[in-house]
DNA sequence: CCCTAACAAGACATTTTTTATCCTTTTAGG
DNA sequence: CCTAAAAGGATAAAAAATGTCTTGTTAGGG
């Protein structure tokens, strides 16, 4: 169980060997899903997630590709994960109240709430920075 | 992302409404689901999972039914959750070495290692009688 | 011995999610 | 204009989740 989806394996990896390029290198689509070993058509998909809310920046046209939105020092893996998986939800009575009619009296849901604050304490505690290395 | 399943969930809610019982009180399958809300033909199913681990024991024909396999403190949610969903794997790297053959040198990879280690601690750390409560 | 109660096991069906691919559109440079 | 490149939308195949159904097995009781 809690398994990341392709989806989310590859769009670490996409981002990752963006945040390892120099600065101000814009990377061309093809050339990152070349390198990190992802179908170009799907990497084209998690990039325009990370590109709606500006993890990364994207250009037209010749000359055109990405580049990260922030510093690699600034994006949490925790972000780049919620941006394709979206939240991190161990079961889902942890979004709010009212998801399960059992919620309010429920021994287990507290335990639900501790393993998603644990599970986003270790991915909010990794930068991209971290990740790609010196 | 994480999200247990419908198994999983009904898998806590059967085992623990078990837990709750006096110990040894044999409970039919069809109590048990009318009582946690579950089709009964899942919760079959899933029980017969539990079963064969020896998580529960089930006794046929008249008088028939489940109960616990032990005591209530000497199981753990993590057991639980495993029987039925199978082991806690954030990514496919963290099962065994040569899954992925980026593995030795991703630096992503010992985080999944990390958030693999917490969410079972936490699973771990309760037991069926702590969510049976008194 | 037979009937019924109850779980076990396996096959089958439906729906949802994942994992893509393709085609058209938009934007930008030269 | 022509070409390069990303954006957006439609579509499709494969896998997983979520059940259901039928048949088999085990046990108790008359
Ligand atoms: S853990 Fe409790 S509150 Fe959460 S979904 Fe299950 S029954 Fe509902
Ligand atoms: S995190 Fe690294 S080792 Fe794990 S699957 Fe992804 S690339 Fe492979």
């Amino acid at each position: 169980m809690m398994e990341l989806t392709r989806k989310g394996e590859y769009a670490i990896r996409g981002i990752v060997y963006l945040a390892a390029q120099p600065d101000d290198k814009v990377c061309l689509l093809s050339d990152i899903a070349a390198a990190v070993d992802v179908p170009a058509t799907f990497l084209a998909k998690i990039f325009q997630q990370f590109s709606k809310i500006g993890l990364v920046k994207s250009y037209r046209g010749t000359g055109g590709g990405f580049l990260l939105g922030r510093l690699p020092e600034n994006i949490t893996l925790l972000e780049v994960v919620e941006a394709v998986e979206g939240p991190i939800i161990p079961n889902r009575c942890v979004v709010g109240a009212g998801e399960c009619t059992r919620d309010l009296s429920c021994t287990v849901h507290p335990v639900w709430k501790r393993v998603q604050e644990q599970v986003r304490n270790v991915l909010e505690g990794v930068t991209l920075k971290d990740l790609a290395g010196e």
